[in-house]
DNA sequence: ATTGCAAGTCTTGCTACGCAAGGTTAGATT
DNA sequence: AATCTAACCTTGCGTAGCAAGACTTGCAAT
């Protein structure tokens, strides 16, 4: 369909900052991460988030650890830095200002 | 700038329909859409412009037409079409959804 | 024991967008 | 004639999200 098109490009971007977002609650790992990000509409799939997951450890805004204690296989939690943090500070500002302009350019062409 | 990189690829998806509202409002021609958008933030340089205004029109959604009648070199002017009009309702729609969810997030992590 | 299932992680190949840099054309100005 | 400038467009690049699927591990049922 052409929501999903223009879903699918509005994502782009914002999904590292969601899961930013979402750590700043507490750890995650992987798939928990995939099943929020899936009902809130902001992935299509997990081929997005792992991806996205391995370039944010390698920036520095996440720090993952396995943890094998519980059932089941062994899973991935990830944890947000201060770096992290500070970047979805960042992104907030930066979000506020666009979203507003945005928003001032549709409600102008009703 | 980390800004810079952030607004980026905030504005992929963006922009197609920020052109659309600004058209609808009346025709106007490449540069004074360019000029309007980097004025609001929503563009870094034409180069993003010009492109996506060959995409639009293949795509039906804006209907061009030069006119050479005014001072200085022809200029192309963009109409928007009617399939325009509906993407940019769709639009609306989808953002205002997808905003909710972003607001929400950043709203729950402060 | 073996088979099958489900949860969990990750990879591959693709498409599309925005951008920087630069190139082109046509009228205006000197 | 030469230059300037508004306006148009192109090329090559980096990067993000996605669909599809592969691999691994524990658990349950037969």
């Amino acid at each position: 369909m052409t929501e999903e098109r223009i879903a699918t490009n509005l994502r782009k971007g914002v999904l590292e900052y969601c899961v930013l977002a979402l750590l700043s609650h507490g750890e995650k790992y992987g798939l928990e991460l995939a099943d929020d990000l899936t009902t809130r509409g902001l992935i299509a799939s997990e081929g997005s988030l792992y991806p996205l997951l391995a370039r944010m450890r390698e920036n520095g805004l996440v720090e993952p650890r396995w943890d094998a204690s519980g059932t089941g296989r062994p899973r991935r939690y990830y944890a947000i830095t201060d770096d992290g943090t500070g970047q979805l500070t960042t992104f907030a500002q930066v979000w506020a200002s666009l979203g507003a302009q945005v928003d001032a350019l549709l409600e102008g062409s009703r």
